[in-house]
DNA sequence: CGAGCGCGCTAACATTTGATAATCCGCCGG
DNA sequence: CCGGCGGATTATCAAATGTTAGCGCGCTCG
C-alpha cells in the first residue's frame, strides 16, 4: 500500500521494518479526486497531510488577472502538503492533475512522530527539503535557462522521480498534462509553450504523444538541461 | 547574541528559556566574510550550518554560460544551510553580498537536538518550511508577476523580514547590492533590471539612493506586488 | 592631482515572448 | 452520421526583454 512512499523516503535512508509500522500507523482513511478537483484548498488550515498513492498532482497559487502559476508537481509517494504540518496554514491550493488516489495522515499522528521517533522524524524533514531543492532548482530554470532547457530539465526531473517509484516504462512516462497545464509550470503563455515543445521534438531527443514521452537521447536530454540530479539526494546514507 | 534567532523562530511560536539555551549551545565559533567570498562552496559537505549574525547573503548556482541565478536571500537571524544538515551535500553555493558576520552550529549538536527538544527541533523544521514558502512565492513572481510587480514583491518581502529582526528604521532598510546582483534574482539583463527599478522609481511608491530604499507608500507598494505575507508564518503559535 | 574602475544609466537594434485569431483534428453525445 | 467542443498547431503582429556599446559620475589609489 505504501510502497511508493517507502520507496521514496528509502532512497535516502535504510528505512527500517518499526519505522514502516509507524508510517503506516500514520495512515487513515484513502480518497480519491477527480481531474480538475482541488486536493486542498488555498488559505485552508488542514489537520492532516495528503500522500499521494497514484496519480499526479500540483500546487498552484493565482493572481489577480487570472494567472495561474503551478510551484511543484507532486508524484506517488510524494507527500502533497506534508508543510502544512508546522506551517499550518495553506498558501497556496493543489490539484489533481490526473485522477489521484491518497492515503491522509493526520497531524496529531505525525506530532507523535516527532515526540518519539527521530530518526523517521528526520526523513520527514528532509522530504521537506528535497522539495525545497526541488525549489531551488526551478527558481534557476525560469530565471537563466532557454525555455528548451527548462522543459529538457523538468523532463529530466520528472524521469528520474518516477523512475524510483517504478512508475516509468523503459525510457517512457505517462504525463498526463495539457499543454496549457504545462504552460503554467513554465510561466509561458499557451503559444510560446507549443513552440517550446515543437522545438525539443524536433532537435529528436524526446518523442511526445498521447500523454506519454519517450526519451530517445538521454544523454543529449541531459545535456541541454544541464541536468545533475544530485539536489534531488539520491544516495542513501545515514541522516 | 542570538538575538536575532530568537527572533526570527520566536516570531511563528513561543521559545522557552530552555529551547533558547539549547540553541546558545548549538553555537561554536564566528567567523566573517568579505563581499563576494563563498560563505559555502558549492557541492561542498559541511559538517555545521551557518547562522547570520549580520550582513546579506545569498544563494546561487552558476550555469554552464557563466550566467547566475540566485535562489534566495539570507538575512540576519536567518541559517544560510540548515538544509545541509539533512541534505549532506549542497548543491549551491552561498556567498556574501555585504560583509558578513556568522555563527556556526555544529551538525552533530543539531542531531542530538533532533534526538532530545522535539518542540525545537519542529521549531527549526519550520524555519527551513517558510524557506520553501519563499521559494514558492519567488516562483510565482518569476513565472506570473510583471517584472515591476516582481521586484515590488521582493521589496515587501525584504522589508517585513528585516522588520522582524529589527534591521528597518522607520520606513527606509539597507540593501546593499548592485542592480547587477539584483538582475540575478530576478532573472533578468541589467540593463532592463535597471529599467524596472526606474519604473518603479518613477512610480513614486519607493526612493533608493545609497543602497537604502524608502517605501514612500506602503499600501500602493502591496498593491502593486499583490503582497500577502501569509507565506511568511508570522503569526505565534503552537507548533 | 590624475588615471582607472565600478556602477548606474541610456541608446539603438536584435531576439524572444505574448496576444489574438484562425484552422485542424479527434472525441463524444445527440 | 452530424455537430460541437477541447486541445494542438500555425500565422501575424505587438510588446517585452536581451545585446552591445557608450557616457558620466564618484571613488580609490598611485
Amino acid at each position: 500500500m505504501l510502497e511508493s512512499l517507502f520507496l521514496n523516503l528509502g532512497q535516502h535512508d535504510f528505512l527500517s521494518n518499526e519505522e514502516k509500522a509507524l508510517l503506516e500507523g500514520l495512515m487513515s482513511s484513502e480518497r480519491d479526486f477527480a481531474v480538475g478537483q482541488d486536493i486542498v484548498t488555498s488559505g485552508s488550515r488542514p489537520t492532516y497531510s495528503t500522500l499521494i498513492l497514484d496519480g499526479l498532482a500540483a500546487r498552484y497559487k493565482v493572481l489577480a488577472d487570472g494567472g495561474r502559476q503551478i510551484t511543484s508537481l507532486q508524484v506517488p509517494g510524494d507527500f502533497v502538503d506534508l508543510h502544512a504540518f508546522l506551517l499550518k496554514t495553506l498558501d497556496h491550493g493543489i490539484v489533481a492533475l490526473s485522477p489521484c488516489h491518497v492515503i491522509i495522515a493526520d497531524h496529531s499522528k505525525l506530532r507523535s512522530i516527532t515526540e518519539k521517533a527521530p530518526h523517521l522524524t528526520r526523513l520527514l524533514w528532509l522530504d521537506t527539503l528535497v522539495d525545497g531543492a526541488i525549489h531551488r532548482e526551478w527558481i534557476v530554470a525560469m530565471g537563466r535557462r532557454s525555455k528548451v532547457s527548462h522543459l529538457a530539465h523538468l523532463l529530466c526531473e520528472l524521469f528520474v522521480r518516477l523512475q524510483v517509484v517504478n512508475r516509468t516504462n523503459g525510457m517512457s512516462f505517462h504525463l498526463p498534462v495539457s499543454q496549457a497545464e504545462l504552460a503554467d509550470v513554465l510561466g509561458l503563455s499557451v503559444v510560446h509553450m507549443n513552440r517550446v515543445i515543437s522545438a525539443l521534438r524536433n532537435s529528436g531527443v524526446i518523442s511526445w504523444a498521447n500523454h506519454t514521452v519517450t526519451i530517445l537521447d538521454w544523454h543529449k536530454l541531459q545535456q541541454i538541461a544541464e541536468f545533475d540530479p544530485t539536489y534531488l539526494s539520491m544516495k542513501r546514507e545515514p541522516r
